[in-house]
DNA sequence: TATCCGTGGTT
DNA sequence: TAACCAAGGAT
């Protein structure tokens, strides 16, 4: 293909694209209009996610947050609890760090500025671009992976687009498609394309607005591009959960600040060694001696309470992007009564279980005489553990996997 | 550069 | 079922 060609195959692309897109644009709640901050919170949440399940968190989201001060002012628990159930909860954090930045050093305005808005946590690459050009209409690149698919097919491209190298020549190369300012209209064309048309397994050549002058297409690779290598599959995690149920009430902990499901709520679980693979085969006992040892030593030394399972109550998937929790449920009593024999029954750790309990009685007392409910205690382990009802459940968030055990014990 | 971060829909 | 992958960013 000459440079001419190409010149003309890039301003056909760009023409047709853009003409397509302001027919055939669906009507998503955050394209009413052009607020930047509107835009900054769908962007966020739009990230590795798809648009049916982002819409109606978009939308409780902007009802309780519909500024950035109210964003900045609210207590985190309550951001955190509004992207219950979304993934990904870093984002929550950083959005909202974000928007105390917004209102701290731009005195509540999203600057109209590519610098400014790259600073802001949870902003990398492409969002910064689809802020920009989709807010400002500033002609700035914004390579998700569906311009990047996109792109590859239209122009027949064989790097990695798992390769960050990649994203950047991409980049290159899709600010010059952008026209003469239309490049919020046009990045979105881009994405709406990738999503609507120019989908990964089976593209709709037959309905593409651009498929004429398509190189991939007429090569006849629009079913082998974009080329990417493939993911590690996620690591396999076997884990033994504990309902431990007091007075109607059920023991859940808050998870650590940083790492995995950062300050999510969960009930309390132990990972079991690789070896214990063989107990979660189709056709082992689900009640494992073993493991309910593991989970009467491991809780213990965790929260400073001495549980006794009782029950198998039910198995339990969860897979992240690179781990796979293979969870067995087993309920379970707080063993109070004649706690001392047992402690001396079981051998070992007997003055560890004693300062447990007598740590979890004071602070119980302590907390129960300052707040009116929710006794709140730490643990061992440095994390704070408390007991919940069902109606508790509304105020912390709790991920997914979770919601669904206590979802089924409750009978929900 | 590789790994860590969720969840749910499709195939 | 299992694999794939979706409007990515931080470290």
């Amino acid at each position: 293909m000459t440079q001419t060609e190409l010149e003309d195959a890039k301003t056909y692309f760009s023409t047709e694209l853009l003409a397509w897109y302001r027919l055939q644009k669906r009507d998503l709640p955050w394209r009413q209009n052009q607020d930047p901050y509107r835009v900054w919170v769908s962007e966020i949440m739009l990230q590795q996610t798809r648009v049916d399940t982002v819409i109606p968190y978009y939308q409780a989201f902007m009802a309780q947050f519909p500024s950035v001060q109210a964003l900045a002012e609210a207590p985190e628990e309550e951001v955190l609890k509004r992207w219950e159930g979304l993934g990904y909860y870093s984002r929550a954090r950083n959005l909202q760090a974000g928007a105390k930045m917004v209102m701290e050093q731009y005195g509540g305005v999203i600057p109209d500025s590519h610098e400014a808005v790259s600073g802001l946590r949870g902003v990398g690459p492409y969002t910064s671009g689809a802020i920009m050009s989709i807010a400002f209409n500033r002609p700035y690149p914004a390579v998700d992976g569906n311009v990047m698919r996109v792109l590859s097919r239209y122009f027949c491209l064989e790097d990695d687009i798992a390769k960050p190298a990649t994203r950047v020549g991409i980049e290159k190369l899709a600010v010059t498609l952008i026209p003469e300012g239309a490049a919020g209209d046009f990045n979105q064309a881009l994405m709406e394309l990738g999503a609507l048309v120019c989908t990964p397994k089976s593209p709709g050549c037959l309905t593409c607005p651009v498929m004429e002058h398509c190189a991939g297409r007429i090569a006849g690779k629009e079913t082998v591009l974009p080329i990417k290598t493939k993911a590690k599959p996620p690591r396999d995690e076997y884990r033994v959960v504990a309902i431990v149920e007091q007075d109607g009430k059920v023991l859940v902990r808050q998870r650590p600040r940083t790492g995995l499901l950062a300050q999510m709520w969960e009930l309390p679980h132990v990972l079991l060694p690789d070896t214990a693979k063989a107990m979660f085969a189709a056709d082992a006992p689900k009640k494992q001696p073993y493991m309910a040892e593991a989970l009467v030593r491991e809780t213990e030394e965790a929260s400073g309470l001495f549980i006794r399972p009782q029950e198998w109550v039910m198995d339990a998937e969860h897979v992240f992007s690179h781990i796979h929790w293979r969870l067995r449920v087993f309920g379970a009593d707080m063993g109070l009564i004649g706690f001392p024999g047992s402690v001396d029954s079981r051998g070992g750790g007997g003055d560890i279980a004693a300062e447990s309990l007598s740590a979890y009685t004071t602070s119980t007392a302590t907390s129960t005489m300052t707040e009116s409910v929710e006794p709140t205690f730490a643990g061992q382990d440095g994390m704070t553990y408390r007991w919940i009802d069902k109606a508790d459940m509304e105020k912390l968030p709790f991920p997914n996997v979770f919601i669904r055990i206590l979802g089924q014990y409750w009978g929900v």
